[in-house]
DNA sequence: TATTGTTATACTCTATAACTATA
DNA sequence: TATAGTTATAGAGTATAACAATA
């Protein structure tokens, strides 16, 4: 083979590679991610915890997380307007412009969310404890890569 | 340091290296799931399209795919009746039992999800598209590693 | 008049209860 | 009589359209 079809099947074999991992690292993460959420029960709805989750960070009003969440105004209105009812969420008028409602978590919410995290985390905990300290190495490396990579 | 507190203090660092791996490698691998499930249009709904990936795999009656699903018989029987109108599943009657309707994907909807797969792992490719050859590697062995503990 | 948020109404997915067909 | 599946009906989340309050 001459030089330069070496190169060229090497880069189609460097792209095959690619495609095979991004199908493998899909799939690995779709999966965590589906057993998580199937294996560990919550009281709230994960509707409801997005939100949550979202103002554990920073206070956004309802029109902000309506847009984040990708949906209507209404729905996002009725989703905090149950998260006030349950006592996780807070209401507050904006004092620069009185339209705009301004939302926070209660210590109630941030209580629901430390104890969801705790559930879920102990679960990923579970799965990992029988495993080699190289493995455990190689997943906090890739663990880090990712992060890094999809930080959104 | 005595040589049996040294020993301790190992037991706990590693507990404590474990226990955030694990909330690590949760939020990574829930925030690729995410990123793939939110930025990847798709026309069939999550709960379609998990139907449609567990006929892939093999056939299987309303009452089965209700208790893997985790919902209930009368709720699979409408989503599995709409994939039908869709034509991409088929009932057909059991033919051992006349009560048992067995469901397999049509072409059309082997086509769907063979295009779904496409558009997800596209997806994905594009975002390692960057990485080195190191970086890949690492996540090529972290994927086959994790494909393996959580093999469902 | 434009914008933020909520209420009115309809549609979809889910559930439980009642029903049909088969074993 | 028991089981597999579907139809009847109700509850919750989401959407668009209409409305209220504020800028």
């Amino acid at each position: 083979m001459p030089a330069q079809d070496q190169t060229a099947s090497d880069q189609t074999d460097s792209a095959e590679r690619t495609a095979r991992l991004a199908h493998d690292l899909r799939i690995a993460c779709m999966r965590v991610s589906r057993r998580v959420r199937f294996e560990t029960t919550s009281t709230i709805a994960p509707h409801q915890l997005s939100v949550i989750v979202r103002l554990a960070h920073s206070s956004y009003s309802s029109g902000e997380l309506a847009a984040i969440e990708r949906v209507s105004a209404p729905s996002m209105s009725r989703t905090v307007g149950a998260l006030v009812e349950l006592g996780l969420v807070e209401r507050a008028t904006d004092s620069e412009d009185g339209r705009v409602v301004r939302l926070s978590l209660t210590p109630a919410g941030e209580r629901e969310l430390d104890e969801h995290r705790a559930r879920r985390d102990a679960w990923m905990n579970e799965h990992l404890d029988g495993l080699s300290v190289e493995d455990r190495e190689l997943l906090a490396r890739a663990s880090e890569l990712l992060n890094r990579v999809f930080d959104q």
